[in-house]
RNA sequence: GGGCCCGUAGCUCAGAGGAAGAGCAACGGAUUUCUAAUCCGUUGGCCGCAGGUUCGAAUCCUGCCGGGCUCGCCA
């Protein structure tokens, strides 16, 4: 049994109140729970909550908002001290009691008030998902660290999760490197950097092609050839493939992100001819100016455009709807999953729609496919990121300069840091990935974001290193007192003397933690996790300068680290469902 | 042209019916320290424009202006 969240307790108590107020006929009727909204107080000096109940019913109830809320403060029971604010909200300033009651089921409760799901079926996430032969660059870095924060968040809420990188690995794009690497390939290059060969020309392929279009249908026969399994294209292919799968593996492996599956577009192979023959048999797809397509008309489905769904092109070839409808197939007939979630960027959106459109039309199923997209990432003169026209920022090297910008700090702080120099190079690895992942996850999924180098480098304000450090700085207290997490819950906490107003604003915040997570997992935007986790660290150095935590008294010292360690506890969990560590000395 | 998204401080962006915010930058303070990767203060706003709905609009609706993405044989 889940003890009640404060703000469950808070709607309660009002609800009551109501009721009273209705019974002794000071107000027409008693409120309706579903219509009492809690708020966070955003004026500290009046209360920690407040509720705009007075101005929802004032007509309704023929009042004027003031007077309810005079009324209904004089009727809440002594756990809440109500006040009247213009143009009619009730301040709440809770008592110490109900705080320290709800802190201390924080203190002992793993899943921070949390509610674990219901739900036993899987939930599916395809996320990053690269094309292969090419080396990842920073724009492979959003699906990647985006997805890997939605899977750890589900599995948080106690979802089974299923991870899939949905490899970009049998596309058109493989005819023309095959035809590239034949053509323009320098072999020393490949062998000393083979991904860095294959973009080269990849994108050489692009120039000529211009030229010679005759490039193009030698491309798109190599392709057929390949996915007809011609021995040659299939050992250059499975070759290509494989290099990239070593580098990916090693850059998954820095950034410590870890799939369950590599079910790239490849693995579904096999399947695609005998989808669209079953698809064409039930008239789900026919036939048009040769090539096979699935028209959403003909089926009474309106969708934002008239083109039709193309599934096999008129050589013969698939197309990556088609495989993205055989792993829909496969993921339902495999793992029955409660949903799919496809995080990839907004540009894909239609393409989603139209996918999602054509399997509900094709195949039974009660899953949930949710495309998730996000904003494209776009350097400052407003280029978009790709290996056509040259604007790479390859990820190793935005990795390797956080890494050594960590390094740099970390030995220019001297005596400061309190860890040995041999593991020094671990913890710049994990500040650099840090600051590199909430650098990216701290922006709204939604919008397309510009790469700023210095930015993504930061590690002052809103950053993943300033998290970092507030998570040391606490640990650096528990050293320095002797005392561990554990030993410092007290029986009750002093909400009325001094660095009370402190102590409450960070324990309100502290209690709103179940609230951002649901937030954010509900809307699946990891930025309002790490919005909230900085305004947890900003109010927590706050309190760190305003209030000494050590002091003489020892009962006063273990109060004030009960509070560091919830801090402490939360930022921790937080910061690993963004997928990032948080070490204990820095 | 159709569809979707965006326009908020000098810059980068949160906020999506309820009392305009953060980071960075700028300026001024705090360090014989409990870790200054920090904190405190100041400056900075017709929330693109115009209507409408509402007790209340940055937020919802309509129109307009400006920008981005997308609209069968790429992924």
């Amino acid at each position: 049994m889940s003890a009640m969240s404060i703000i469950s307790e808070i709607k309660e108590a009002i609800l009551d109140a109501t009721k009273k107020l209705a019974d002794e006929g000071a107000i027409p009727s008693a409120a309706e729970g579903s219509k009492i909204e809690i708020d966070i107080c955003n004026r500290p000096e009046v209360g920690e909550y407040q509720t705009n109940i007075a101005l929802k019913h004032s007509k309704d109830w023929r009042l004027p908002p003031l007077e309810i809320v005079e009324r209904l403060a004089g009727a809440l029971d002594d756990r809440f001290k109500g006040t009247a604010t213009k143009p009619g909200f009730l301040n709440l300033r809770v008592s110490g009691e109900v705080l320290s009651r709800h802190l201390s089921s924080l203190f002992t409760d793993e899943s921070l008030g949390v509610e674990r799901t219901s739900d036993k079926r899987p939930v599916i996430v395809d996320y990053s998902s690269p094309n292969v032969a090419k080396p990842p660059h920073v724009g492979h870095l959003r699906s990647t660290v985006i997805g890997d924060a939605i899977l750890r968040m589900l599995k948080f809420k106690g979802h089974e999760v299923i991870g899939d990188n949905h490899l970009g690995d049998w596309g058109t794009h493989f005819g023309k490197v095959i035809v590239a690497f034949r053509n323009f390939a320098d072999q020393a290059e490949f062998r000393r950097a083979p991904l860095d060969e294959l973009a080269r020309i990849y994108s050489s392929f692009k120039t000529f092609a211009e030229q010679d279009p005759s490039l193009e249908d030698k491309a798109r026969e190599e392709l057929a050839k390949l996915q007809a399994k011609d021995p040659e294209n299939y050992k250059t292919w499975q070759e290509f493939v494989e290099i990239s799968k070593n580098e990916l593996e090693r850059i998954y492996d820095r950034l410590e992100v870890k799939f369950d599956h590599w079910h790239g577009e490849s693995f579904y192979h096999d399947l695609l001819s005998p989808l669209c023959e079953d698809y064409e048999r039930r008239k789900v797809a026919r036939e048009s100016d040769g090539a096979l397509a699935i028209f959403f008309g003909d089926f009474g489905v309106k969708l934002p455009t008239d083109t039709p769904l193309l599934i096999r092109k008129q050589d013969g070839a698939f197309l990556y709807a088609t495989s993205d409808l055989a792993a829909i197939r496969y993921r339902m007939q495999t793992w029955n999953p409660s949903k799919i979630l496809y995080v990839t960027d907004v540009r894909q959106s239609l393409h989603f729609e139209q996918v999602f459109a054509a399997s509900k039309i094709a195949e039974n199923f009660d899953t949930e496919l949710v495309h998730v997209p996000f904003g494209i990432m776009k350097l400052a003169s407003g280029a978009a990121f790709g290996s056509r026209d040259g604007n790479v920022i390859k990820l190793d090297a935005l990795l390797d300069e956080a890494e050594e910008k960590a390094l740099a700090l970390i030995r220019d702080s001297k005596g400061k840091v309190a860890v040995p120099e041999e593991e020094w190079g671990a913890l710049a690895k994990t500040i650099g990935n840090a600051a590199v992942k909430y650098g990216d996850l701290r922006q709204k999924r939604t919008s397309n974001i510009i790469f700023d180098f210095d930015e993504f480098l930061s590690f002052d304000g809103d950053t993943g290193p300033y998290l970092q450090y507030v998570h040391a700085r606490i640990h650096g207290l528990f050293r320095k007192a002797g005392l561990t997490v554990r030993e410092c819950e007290p029986r009750e906490i002093d909400f009325d003397g001094e660095g009370s107003s402190e102590k409450r604003i960070i324990a309100s915040t502290l209690l709103s933690f179940d609230r951002a997570f649901e937030k954010a997992l509900a809307d699946l935007t990891p930025h309002v996790l790490c919005g909230y986790l900085f305004e947890l660290s900003q109010r927590f150095n706050s309190f760190y300068e305003k209030c000494r935590i050590i002091t003489d008294d020892e009962i006063v010292t273990r109060e004030r680290l009960f509070f560091c360690g919830l801090v402490a506890k939360i930022i921790k969990t937080g910061l690993g469902l963004l997928g990032i560590q948080a070490p204990e000395r820095l």
